[in-house]
DNA sequence: CATGAATGAGCATTCATTCAT
DNA sequence: TATGAATGAATGCTCATTCAT
């Protein structure tokens, strides 16, 4: 009845893709892509089925842009750490990546729990594959100018480090000791000649 | 009287059963749990979709079968390791580990996909969690036993970084240098005298 | 900013619901509960199968929804027979009760169709019992109140001639003499001194 | 191996028959014709499922038989009343019913189940339709031998008070009052002097 | 005669998606 | 724009029946 302006139009539809968006990445999470339907998404975001698919093009085209959403914050982290000095960038990307895991759980769960399946990542896999690569890409020329030799290999192993302590943190993330753990991996990576003393003594 | 002899029909079973289960755990690996359906694994398995209910409960009881069938041969694995002198378990537990991951590959991958979801592990969730805790407890031992400090956070960072590499090789088998990342973390975790020497030296 | 309004789709749900309910009835009726199948139903009501399910719980429920709505019927009349004076009271509830068989022949069917099934009626088992209990006990009074003795086996009695009428009646609506019947145990039951005197000659 | 005779053979086919049929009856009394598997029905009899195939043609024919075999006593009770001398024969054959019904409850709880269904008795149908024309046509023999007038009327009424009596019996055995009922009915319609006597007292 | 593995049509139900309003 | 009634294909599972042995 009272029209709106397109402004109002606008803002409406964004906070209501926002809810989309959030209710699904919840949702996702908790059950997994194939376990929530779009039925649930709808409800836990308060609008009617229909209107997800003027939002989006279907259920898939919403988990592209949780990903395209979420992958935006990783990407500045990284962004951030590369900004720093030389010294400082491998400490300040494993901090940020933890940093970025807190931050953001939900969609790490629900990650971690689609990564296996080429068919509800269609469309989004060759994206994620890249964007692997590019991290350990980055990570490779992170050792290569501390002088690691191997960095090849070496960021291979420093990314699945990560990647699997992200990943247990994930499924526990009362109990596991993040802390402790960043703690120790950045003393060993990016050891400065204090913490390579502590090293040596400790073994 | 009996038509087939008892030892005839369990033959029969035995290797519906397996084709069955064969069938499961490849289609589970690579469309996941959800993706598959029950009419995809009987098609694949050579027999009408009726069968699988004379041999499984359902859907879900196939998929505790599978994980029973391969856990199995991880615990061996473990358990070799633990037969092992003192001074070899953790290179043996390291080196042990990759190679089930290689015998195994779909099974990891259905393994890996299905972890975030509860709902889909339903009644083996507790199992899996015991399990998990035990390789995580193993660890702790061996690398105390190694006289390493703070063995808890040490274990904690050693079963990321395994399962983080796992994770990795099975996502892209092909390409992933397996073998030399094992002999860094072996040489660095394992380390002789000559090692670490070599490891001193690296930083 | 809603398209249809409240009123509209209460409308149509009502209608929809209505036409399911019918569908399911006669069919029902004709082939049993178990013999009926959701794509039947759907098919009769001229919907699709899914709709259903937006409607009633499931099949089950669908049947209770039948119930409900036929047993409200069979009340009124009961309720009715039971505001008339005393001495007409036990008429109005044996002609109410063939009035309420005629007006809904294919429920009456259904109902004794499912009734020695407890498994069907699964949640409405206890409803009819105690319904059932209630029309005895009604009897009961109407004829304690006639000065009948032993008014409870009587109640028995009259009770299964209602039913048994009924129920042949159901049968074979075509051939079944019910005016004949009915006003032959009105008669008889309700007898007025000129009704008994021919009854004593009739023997 | 061993041989046996066409004798013993047969003797074993009887028994199996007779077990099946037993196995069959017992189930569809408590869980309905359509709610009882033919697994079950194995099951319960201690065969292999195919061997139900080589007694019966199907499911369907197996209730056939168990209608045909009880049928028969019915008959018989029937055949008892019929030959006795015609002022006893309408008390007998209520009496007659009644102790049929106690005799063999879970057929008249199957029989009662599957009435309502055409698709059930397929090929049942008529011959059970003649079966109780018949009783209707001795009950009114009875009748109008006993000097009754409108005899098919009364013959219905008595007919319904039977079935009605028998279902309602067949639904709660343990408390209905079956002996106090038939004692009832059986003054009311088989009356001698001294019961009409008490009957006319009684209103 | 008897077994039970095997079949595949059918079941109740759920789901992503469409569309009239 | 937003609604929710409607769709119909697909799902996991059950069942009466067949058939090699």
């Amino acid at each position: 009845m009272s029209p709106r302006t397109a402004e109002q139009n606008e803002q409406i539809r964004a906070i209501t893709r926002q809810r989309l968006i959030g209710a699904a990445l919840a949702l996702f999470a908790e059950h997994g892509y194939q376990g929530t339907s779009v039925r649930m998404i709808a409800e836990a975001a308060g609008v009617a089925q229909g209107l997800l698919y003027s939002h989006f093009e279907g259920k898939q085209a919403l988990l592209h842009a949780i990903f395209e959403e979420s992958v935006g914050d990783v990407r500045e982290s990284f962004a951030i750490a590369d900004a720093a000095p030389p010294g400082e960038r491998l400490e300040r990307l494993i901090r940020g990546s933890f940093a970025v895991l807190e931050r953001n759980l939900p969609f790490w769960r629900l990650s971690y729990g689609v990564r296996m399946q080429p068919a509800v990542l269609a469309g989004l896999g060759p994206a994620l594959h890249e964007w692997t690569a590019s991290i350990r890409r980055t990570l490779q020329g992170y050792l290569r100018d501390a002088g690691v030799p191997n960095p090849e290999i070496e960021a291979a192993v420093l990314f699945a480090l990560i990647d699997g302590i992200s990943q247990h943190y994930v499924l526990d993330p009362q109990r596991y000791p993040l802390n402790a753990v960043t703690e120790l991996i950045v003393s060993r990576f990016c050891g400065t000649r204090r913490v390579s003393a502590s090293r040596r003594g400790r073994r």
